[in-house]
DNA sequence: GTCTGCAATGAAAACGATTACATCCTGACC
DNA sequence: GGTCAGGATGTAATCGTTTTCATTGCAGAC
């Protein structure tokens, strides 16, 4: 590998010199530069990137810690990140799967040093807690966290708005009584999720009532064994909001198994727009969650905090959600075709999935 | 942040002491170990990184250039080097969504000197090319790449041996006319997916049938068009194969719109075996790709290299696939339940999607 | 009591860049 | 012609480690 020093002999200049031409200093006249990028091109030379940074102390690589995420959202979380980044030349170190606290201290720690900024995604107190000390001196930025409380960046999912617009939606077709499937407890999105639904129904004067809200936990199976606990009440509602797509899968095969036609009997919203939805029949009416965008934003509010390399102003920032209307829910508009829709989300979709 | 200096000063030994504690010498007696240990946690000292692979020339990272992938597949490819990367104290560093070669170089460079390894996903002959005199002098692994003549290491998909599978299996329900909708031409996966295809069929003693192998690419609506031309044949096959599930979505929705049943009147097989497939109705017999492992074990085989920081030697290893039975091919056989099957891959998968 | 050998430690030279400061040169101005 | 400003370049200190090569101290051999 050539080094500096390789260049400015060859060059026949000083390696501060060389030095300025690579960090665009204007101190170097354009002959010189020139001459300089020439010669260095000629010896395939790369600026060390840690002798840069032992100097200067920054790194130019942002952290991204995520926990075990399933497939879609994590890789659109990712590539809204690692475009972001590339704009602005950072580097992407990332960890994921982190099951516990203990796990993300480690990869907290190993990577100190080698970034000057980090993205988390804390899916619970537990999880921001051990988070906090490193919050208070680096620049950090939450990816949905829980309780605003955090005294550094976060950018969050709209999941109260969501959640409303789909039961404000529902009621627009006439529904009155309208139930939910919880996400699992302690969940932040679920609690958001419900949050929403239950100020839905207040805003359009319904007290919202215990019974309808069933228990879940984000699976499929909850979903079944919800719309079997909702179908008992001697009063059926006649709309079912889940709180995620993949409870809305679950129960309407339990609607099916019922013997009830979705929407027509039973009304059925969701809430991710996972890639299976619409292809379900009928197409789930669900909430459009970017990834994309999540990630994006996260990127473009940490940076220039990594320049001062002083922690994350509390700053709370909010990704919007986006009401897609599919047959599920009783709406008759002409659709645009999906597949172009889902296009403009991967432009450069030119790969085979597997 | 506190240096080696000021731990050294503090324990009252040398700098060279606390590096040789840090770096496990035998050369420290086990009290001066011990307490050093303790200084430097109560000055919560961390090694410089920076400063560390100046001096050692190692980076203890490895890079991770990846196309512009579909969720699932990108995300466990992501998760299986992560998790094995970490095993080996390996930080990882990604770039994704590499359209076009120039990126892909571009990225490739800024990765110079702040990683000891890559990992790369080349889709096509050109960014491979690109890709080559990097090959040449640094350890590489490459994801998937086509014709094996790469002078590094290499991990592929079984796509012969899936494709070559599940055509067996359908002639198992007595299907003598199988057709075809394929990839697109030039894709490595499609090319191979075709391979296996007439090669079942020639080893059971069938020439393929040129009309019965229809183009596609990739994509659903290809999959609708594909089983369009195949019954406008006057003689119609009894079983499809699509060289992906998305094509085979496509597929059944021509044949349920032509008044077809699955699969007392066609057959129909996919491969990838995608998040959507299992919910289908019918649920779609498929080839399933073990992504996690395929990124497992190209960190596996390129760790030894960055040792020697020497090219990966030519080394060709090939990740199974396994079939998956569903009610698609006809298959009535009692399976497991699909949930537990899914579980299994995502051990961790507490969070939820969205 | 000296010498040898070995374990434990320290001093100092790298590693490859950035950058403050010094120096040189050129042309403008009086 | 001398002075001065300021643009272009060079010198050298510095960043925080690792590692080679002393140096020290002590145990055991003679």
């Amino acid at each position: 590998m050539a080094t500096i020093r390789d260049v400015a002999r060859e060059a026949g200049v000083s390696i501060a010199t060389v030095s300025r031409v690579y960090n665009d200093s204007p101190l170097v006249s354009d002959d010189t530069r020139e001459h300089v990028r020439r010669i260095a091109s000629r010896l395939d030379y790369i600026p060390n990137g840690a002798a840069r940074s032992l100097i200067t102390n920054r790194t130019h690589a942002i952290g991204v810690l995520l926990p075990d995420l399933y497939g879609e959202f994590f890789s659109e979380v990712i590539r809204g990140i690692d475009l972001a980044a590339r704009q602005e030349r950072f580097q992407v170190l990332v960890s994921s799967s982190h099951a516990d606290t203990d796990t993300l201290i480690a990869a907290v720690n190993s990577m100190r040093g080698r970034i000057d900024g980090l993205i988390a995604m804390a899916p619970d107190e537990k999880t921001t807690a051990a988070l906090d000390s490193f919050i208070r001196k680096f620049p950090v930025v939450l990816l949905n966290p829980g309780p605003l409380r955090a005294e550094c960046g976060t950018i969050s999912i709209a999941n109260f708005d969501g959640a409303y617009a789909m039961v404000r939606h529902l009621q627009s077709f006439g529904h009155r009584s309208i139930a939910i499937v919880k996400g699992p407890a302690g969940n932040i999105d679920a609690e958001e999720r419900l949050r929403g639904y239950r100020t839905a129904l207040r805003d359009s004067g319904i007290e919202p009532e215990p019974s309808l809200e069933v228990p879940g936990d984000f699976t499929e199976a909850a979903g079944y064994e919800g719309a079997v606990k909702l179908l008992s009440r001697q009063l059926r509602p006649t709309a079912v909001f889940a709180a995620n797509d993949y409870m809305a899968i679950g129960l309407m095969s339990a609607l099916g198994d019922a013997g009830l036609r979705v929407p027509q009997d039973i009304a059925v919203g969701g809430f991710d727009d996972i890639a299976i939805s619409q292809y379900l029949s009928p197409p789930l009416t669900t909430v459009r969650v970017d990834a994309y965008t999540l990630g994006e934003r996260a990127v473009l509010q940490l940076i220039p905090f990594t320049r001062m390399r002083e922690p994350v102003l509390a700053h709370h920032e909010m990704v919007p959600t986006q009401l897609v209307l599919r047959r599920s829910c009783g709406s008759t508009e002409p659709l645009a075709p999906e597949s172009l829709l889902r296009q403009r989300r991967r432009p450069n979709a030119e790969v085979e999935p597997a």
